[in-house]
RNA sequence: CGUGGUCCACUCUUUC
């Protein structure tokens, strides 16, 4: 079983996720038993795959056979299913597993609590914390830095604080993460000085600053537009031992090409790859952004294609924004062509791409492939919104 | 004796 075990999670990190499945038809015919290891493998690979539908058969399949999940592979099906904003069918899983004679443990409910925070569910976070006390299980540094996060993103930053107090009173030491996650609310909120006071106070806990503080901070002034600011905190890192990495170009290069200039992003792209970075699809979705922003978005699907031939794979995102693009041009019977050229490239729509393209359907009076397009978007397990 | 699990920063969002 070991043996299976190393291979197919080589297997499954190379994404080769229909060998994987072989070797596990195989040592079923060879009388052996899967582990829990052997789950948490493929549950992990199935997901990183985009295939959240087979994690669950398998796990139905597992049930069916009385293979053993343990807490470990419970735990990454749990976290699988959260990613995926499927909580209550997590919720479902650990039921069924408990019930079998599993005892949860503080990832499997850490789990659970940062999913319900990810769906914005936070009086579920808080309930499932209220769970795992009762049944004497501790929340932990990571339990509360879930939950400060799921408050900052909903920018409810007082409620956010009084947890960071609470952690304190009850022994629980903050991490750099902890202090991170403050950084990156009061930025989204606006609040500059505490950013940099919480800056300042991680210090004080004899924590460093890391790549994701200074990105946080940057990721602020970026939206808020304080260019020269931002600029500044770029020599700043660069003067540290804290190297800009892609994303923390990305941040600038979205924030120039957005107002208008071009140029300067197309400096910093520069700048990026003389540091030995490579420029992503995310930078690129970017300055496409930013010429349809700026009223070109003809000029953006020109770029699309050019990007496409240096070897960059248009994504979801790269439609959508085009699509956004033409769509605030009027220009709404392109947002219908490149529905049906993402489709014919094979890139997956999201609600939004739904949203965008039936918007402009409606506009054009085309009623009935509105109705088609909606029946298919729920088709595709979209939730409308 | 085995490579498996939970928390932090970047791009898209109809209604305008």
């Amino acid at each position: 079983v070991t043996g299976y075990n190393c291979l197919m999670s080589g297997l499954c990190r190379d994404g080769r996720v229909e060998e994987c499945r072989n070797l596990f038809e195989a040592m079923k015919v060879n009388g052996l038993v899967p582990d829990g290891y052997t789950f948490s493998v493929m549950f992990d690979g199935f997901s990183r795959n985009g295939d959240t539908e087979a994690v669950v058969n398998l796990f139905e399949e597992a049930m069916r056979n009385e293979f053993e999940i343990d807490a470990y592979a419970c735990s990454v099906l749990v976290n699988v299913l959260s990613k995926d904003g499927r909580v209550s069918k997590a919720e479902e899983v650990v039921e069924t597993l408990v019930k079998k004679g599993l005892v949860p443990t503080n990832v499997i409910y850490n789990t659970l609590v940062d999913g319900y925070c990810k769906i914005r569910d936070v009086d579920g976070a808080f309930t499932t914390v209220k769970r795992m006390s009762s049944i004497g299980l501790k929340p932990d540094r990571i339990t509360y830095n879930s939950l400060i996060n799921g408050l900052c993103k909903m920018e409810r930053m007082n409620e956010a604080e009084k947890l960071v107090m609470k952690m304190h009173e009850n022994g629980v030491a903050p991490s750099a993460d902890t202090f991170n996650i403050l950084i990156d609310g009061y930025g989204r909120t606006n609040k500059l000085d505490k950013c940099f006071e919480n800056l300042k106070e991680m210090e004080k806990f004899g924590l460093k600053p890391t790549i994701v503080s200074y990105g946080s901070l940057m990721n602020a002034l970026c939206k808020m537009r304080k260019l020269s600011e931002a600029e500044t905190l770029l020599q700043e890192m660069l003067g540290k031992d804290i190297l800009p990495n892609a994303q923390t170009y990305n941040m600038l290069i979205d924030a120039y090409s957005s107002s208008g200039n071009q140029n300067r992003a197309c400096e910093l792209i520069n700048d990026m790859k003389r540091r030995g970075l490579s420029p992503s699809i995310v930078t690129c979705n970017s300055l496409i952004k930013g010429l349809c922003k700026n009223g070109l978005p003809s000029e953006a699907e020109e770029l699309m294609h050019k990007l496409r031939d240096e070897g960059f794979r248009p994504d979801v995102i790269t439609y959508n924004t085009l699509m956004s693009g033409y769509y605030s041009c009027s220009n709404v019977h392109k947002v219908a062509e490149l529905h049906e050229e993402m489709k014919n490239l094979g890139v997956k729509s999201n609600i939004a791409t739904y949203n965008i393209t039936m918007s402009a359907l409606i506009i054009e009076g085309r009623m009935q492939e509105v109705n088609k397009l909606y029946l298919q978007m729920l088709r595709e397990n979209l939730v409308p919104d």
